[in-house]
DNA sequence: GTGAAAGCGCTAACAG
DNA sequence: CTGTTAGCGCTTTCAC
């Protein structure tokens, strides 16, 4: 089924036939409806190939992520897939896991297929090498940034929704709040805390950042720093955790040593990981950093790129605080 | 950067260049090494849209999911891109979101961008509508089968995973044994329900499948399934559940109940979804069914079509029993 | 208005 | 051994 063959089903040549499917030139109406009609009776669909041949565009971009298109790079993916696909361009999966060998088999790859872009994704945002792709088409970096040149990147507001769940908590009425998170070597575990004991100091209510418990991203590590915490401040009536997975396990070690949640300790997590969050007794108050935003915003920065525009720099997106029972008084603390 | 670049930097025809760069034909071993070392130094990939023009073969597959790329296409995803990528194919993502319109327009771009084949994948095992590509390349369905046809797919075997639990519960000794699962409209939970009653009945142990459970996939309705299984069977040994969720859920409300599992209950899962499974307190017994092999499977075959290989029906991967402390005698029951 | 022809980057067949 | 030519499917001048 080529063009060919619609030309020829339609008595006109190659040439008219192009014209009458993308609506170019002068053409009879008449002609343009019978060509058409053969187009549709034939089941033709254009090779896009040869027209990328033609035009130096493929309509194709590659998402590349370290992070085995796990929890964190799938909501990006989508929201950049929205954002693309919107323009009719189809999009390369490319999981380095964490592989510098197979990135480099993948970005040769993209190359060579000539797509027009690229989206970096991790798990991480700490900055990285950044891909080497030369000037051949524009790199676009969300929830990673590079270490090198100034491409654009795209990076949560951790330390912006570390100060949101702080302030939730003083406007509940809570003084005594610790904070329990993941391992203190991941910048975004150090924002997180950052921002709430920024926000917490401005508000007069002391918070040492010495005294934040890191450790890991788990729900065991939540049940055990619990305990530790109720050991050396018994009257916390507030706990801010790093990831929901944490908050699951405070929530949990905090209910054996007979605190209710929220009534005598609010609870806040981060990440809002809706299995998780919502799946908590009571139901998780929690910071969510909208990935499928970031994924969006990289998506429109790249089809910029690739129209011309220089877009260049670090850009952050406004993370946004999620109320459930865990910190609302009327949270019924039900019986798990 | 074209193969004419290449051609001229190194004082050959663009045909001679080709044949050097492909290995093909008798040439000079210096030609080919001036050649190979001109392409080198220009920094040339070959264009593989033109290459595939010429071949009819793009090296390229669909996968086509209405999974919104969640928690069970993921693996699939990552399978079949095991099995395909290592034929250095490069696959187009499709991210349905259960939206036929979304399906359609999908199908007509992989048409256009001449695939060489197409998975799809689906969140439910349910036979679906089948996709309309014609016979222009193979299909091979996973985690989901056509409605109409005999292409290819690969399911996960429901069934032999719930007789796997049922064996499991009963070689650690208990007769008494409650499963607590997702809605009954689910053809998953159907399975698993049979494969466990089958199962204990074989073994002379009373089950009546009109006992199950049936309800929502998720914790709150495991805690509540919970308290309805023990005023029923208050000697219940053992429960089976439906998902790692729901067993999450059944674990926290038997605790409520005043139950130690595994001592009092034991508890078994369905997922092997490791941050529920192993985040629990014991960890998690669960039934995983092995769905990046499902993926890989189903890569494989879809080269095997690609290759001229005709495949076709249905085709089951076997579970796998993964043991933890939720059904050890060993199992420490902490404090969550 | 429509057709013929050139050419996108590459490979394969055939000369030389 | 190497160069020339044709052509993959399509678009885009440029004649007619």
């Amino acid at each position: 089924m080529t063009i060919r063959d619609v030309a020829a089903a339609a008595n006109v040549s190659v040439g008219t036939a192009s014209k009458a499917l993308n609506g170019q030139g002068r053409l009879r109406p008449e002609t343009r409806r019978r060509v058409t009609e053969a187009a549709q009776r034939l089941g033709f669909a254009p090779n896009v190939l040869a027209q990328g041949l033609l035009g130096g565009r493929t309509y194709t971009v590659g998402l590349l992520t370290t992070d085995s298109f796990g929890r964190f790079s799938i909501p990006v993916m989508l929201g950049a897939e929205d954002a693309l696909g919107a323009g009719q361009i189809s999009v390369f999966m490319c999981d380095t896991r964490d592989d510098p060998d197979r990135e480099q088999r993948y970005l040769d790859r993209l190359i060579s297929r000539r797509v027009d872009g690229l989206i970096v994704t991790g798990r991480r945002i700490e900055p990285r090498p950044a891909v080497d792709v030369g000037r051949r088409f524009p790199v676009v970096y969300a929830m990673t940034q590079p270490l090198e040149g100034d491409d654009p990147a795209i990076l949560p507001d951790d330390e912006g929704g570390g100060a949101t769940a702080a302030q939730h908590l003083l406007d509940i009425g809570r003084r005594r709040i610790g904070h329990i998170t993941g391992p203190e070597r991941f910048l975004a575990a150090r924002k997180r805390a950052t921002g709430l004991s920024h926000r917490l100091t401005d508000a007069g209510v002391p918070f040492a950042l010495a005294d934040v418990l890191y450790g890991e991203w788990s729900e065991r590590w939540g049940r055990e720093a619990a305990r530790i915490l109720l050991d050396t401040s018994p009257d916390t009536d507030a706990v801010f955790c790093g990831s929901d997975q944490i908050a699951r396990g405070v929530g949990d070690g905090l209910r054996a040593l007979g605190r209710r949640i929220p009534d005598d300790v609010a609870l806040a997590g981060f990440d809002n990981w809706a299995p998780m969050a919502l799946g908590a007794d009571p139901p998780l108050t929690t910071v969510d950093v909208c990935l499928e935003q970031i994924g969006r915003l990289a998506g429109q920065h790249l089809l910029a790129a690739i129209g011309g525009e220089t877009v260049r720099g670090l850009r952050t997106v406004p993370a946004r605080l999620v109320v459930r029972e865990s910190t609302r008084a009327g949270g019924h603390s039900g019986s798990g």
